[in-house]
DNA sequence: CTGAAAGCGCTAACAT
DNA sequence: ATGTTAGCGCTTTCAG
């Protein structure tokens, strides 16, 4: 019924531990034989059993991408990572699992403990904002356990990572060069990579324009909807009011705008609105959204790969650098 | 190092065998014995390994989550359904992967059969639209690999199920009872159940109430933003306007809310819209969207649910009917 | 470069 | 109600 390894070995006219060196591209077989072997697989449609392998092999095959169920970005910005990470492991023929963890509970380290003993990844995917949750990594160095990264704070993870500050900073230019002067910036949650390269490209833009920090325009967010609604309402109530918001996410920016409609603002005549990721949302506006584009998908398979590379001893990963691009769009124009 | 059934087996002095039994909870086992059993695989804070598991007992305690990434919902359902597939899984020790899984391609069986060789689930949960792939049901058939779906058309299947139409009916009955005569309706893809069901609620509204159908308010829609503006605009351009929209989906009836922008119509006062399915954009718009709510993690959980009773011989599984509720807000009011 | 033997950690089948 | 034996399909070790 199910065609194992052996009767390839017997096809091929070889031992069976030399198919086994074919399947996982070993060394010390001829270059003739690995080709009759492969055409012997190809012949039978070989598939070799998994729980085979890992049983024998001490390695599970599986890549399990973690994430943080609770105090996490949008799920569109997760499902598009999951897409990459999966692509990626397709590729090299491992699987995908995908797993919530909560970060605060003092519990942590027992349930790390136990999907570690429960499920056997071969290695890691972290996601934001478990990227940088110490305890985390320690526990994953101690076990043993590679990791890679989606958009690390740290320098010390392999993964990738986009230039946030320098992208903050320059959908912030887009303003000052549209004129804006008074720019408030919602911010994201405290300690989040994002919140902190975010704020810092827009201190740095202000900065080089010559524009004085006014710490009355720069309120906090939590990355949601609702939280840019309660944000804008502050900045719309000061005695001066901003002409244009940077806020340090698309959901909070369409919280911004919503607020806006409120008090009778429209955008982007008597207000700029700019948020960061790219999300779907962010074209279904009305005026659409100008934002920094993320590549969530790419960013979830590059991580993958650095891993994968790691995982089948190709080298030792590393950090990527990904580009980013401004979209320019209707919620921004010229300070009237 | 791991702790294997085996030295389980010796602190509470009985047979490898013993333990297997309790592990699985198979019959024949003293309920002394059993409790002893249980005692020391928590003293020794025992985890069977998954893959010995699997090889020896001929199943993978997987579970995988098929859904079409070419024409499918929004991501956000899907990231739903995902949570709670997940959720029943843990609660049962199961894994759960998730496959995409495009339908289109005449390598489909091909595509299916090497997921199945290569995971060896022991089961599948399918989303729509794949609920209903009669190749796809067909084959998992054939293969023995038992499935439960989330909002199948048959009454075949295993798993969960919203009354679409009957919901359909009652938002409709809300713009009728709100006084609007010329509803209009934008379709989804031709196909989905959530399609049909939902244009069959809107015509048994409207019939119920007297109002005679007409064809050129019921325009096609794709289930994505921008079919949705066009699908308004081709409304809007009607020497006759409706006065209401009701589309199958949120996303479909926030680009209707775009085109009226665009054509100088204010929601609520010149034009009532509704959704379906309560995304979180549903709540975010402004005016926010009346719609109807689907509780889309609970339907991944129960399906998931009563696909793992039939894998644990608990049961055949059944098909689960959800209820639905209305969430009236601002985009609806009286007509003027 | 290739192969033979042993065994990964568990469960099926058959005892008792 | 419990134990014994054999083996799931592959890889490891070690020998040639």
């Amino acid at each position: 019924m199910r065609v194992r390894l052996e009767e390839v070995a017997r096809a091929a006219s070889v031992s069976p531990k030399t198919v086994s060196r074919v399947l996982n591209d070993e060394a010390n077989v001829s270059e003739e034989t690995r080709k009759r072997v492969r055409a012997a697989m190809e012949e039978l449609d070989y598939r070799p059993h998994p729980s085979a392998r890992s049983l024998a092999g001490n390695r599970s095959f599986v890549v399990a991408m973690l994430y943080d169920n609770n105090d996490n970005p949008a799920s569109t910005y997760l499902a598009e990572i999951q897409d990459g990470v999966l692509e990626a492991c397709d590729a090299h023929r491992y699987s995908m699992m995908v797993r919530p963890l909560r970060m605060r509970g003092d519990d942590f380290i027992r349930r790390l403990d136990a999907l570690i003993s429960d499920h056997h990844p071969d290695g890691v995917v972290l996601t934001p904002p478990i990227t940088d949750y110490a305890p985390l990594l320690k526990r994953l160095r101690e076990r043993n356990v590679p990791y890679a990264s989606v958009s690390p704070q740290s320098d010390t993870s392999i993964g990738v990572r986009m230039d946030e500050q320098a992208a903050a900073r320059a959908i912030v230019e887009h303003l000052l060069g549209l004129g804006h002067r008074r720019i408030a910036h919602v911010l994201g949650i405290a300690d989040h990579g994002a919140s902190r390269w975010r704020l810092a490209g827009y201190r740095e833009a202000m900065a080089a324009a010559g524009v004085p920090e006014d710490p009355a325009l720069v309120v906090q967010g939590a990355f949601t909807f609702g939280s840019g609604v309660t944000a804008a309402r502050e900045l719309f109530a000061l005695k001066q009011r901003p002409t244009a918001v940077f806020a340090a996410n698309d959901d909070m920016a369409t919280g911004v705008m919503w607020a806006a409609g409120e008090y009778g603002l429209k955008v982007p005549q008597d207000l700029s609105v700019c948020g960061f990721d790219d999300t779907p949302l962010a074209r279904q506006l009305w005026p659409a959204l100008t934002t920094v584009q993320q590549p969530s998908r790419e960013m979830g398979r590059i991580a993958a790969q650095q891993l994968l590379n790691l995982l089948r001893g190709r080298g030792t990963g590393e950090l990527v650098q990904m580009p980013f691009s401004l979209q320019i769009r209707g919620s921004t124009a010229r300070v009237s």
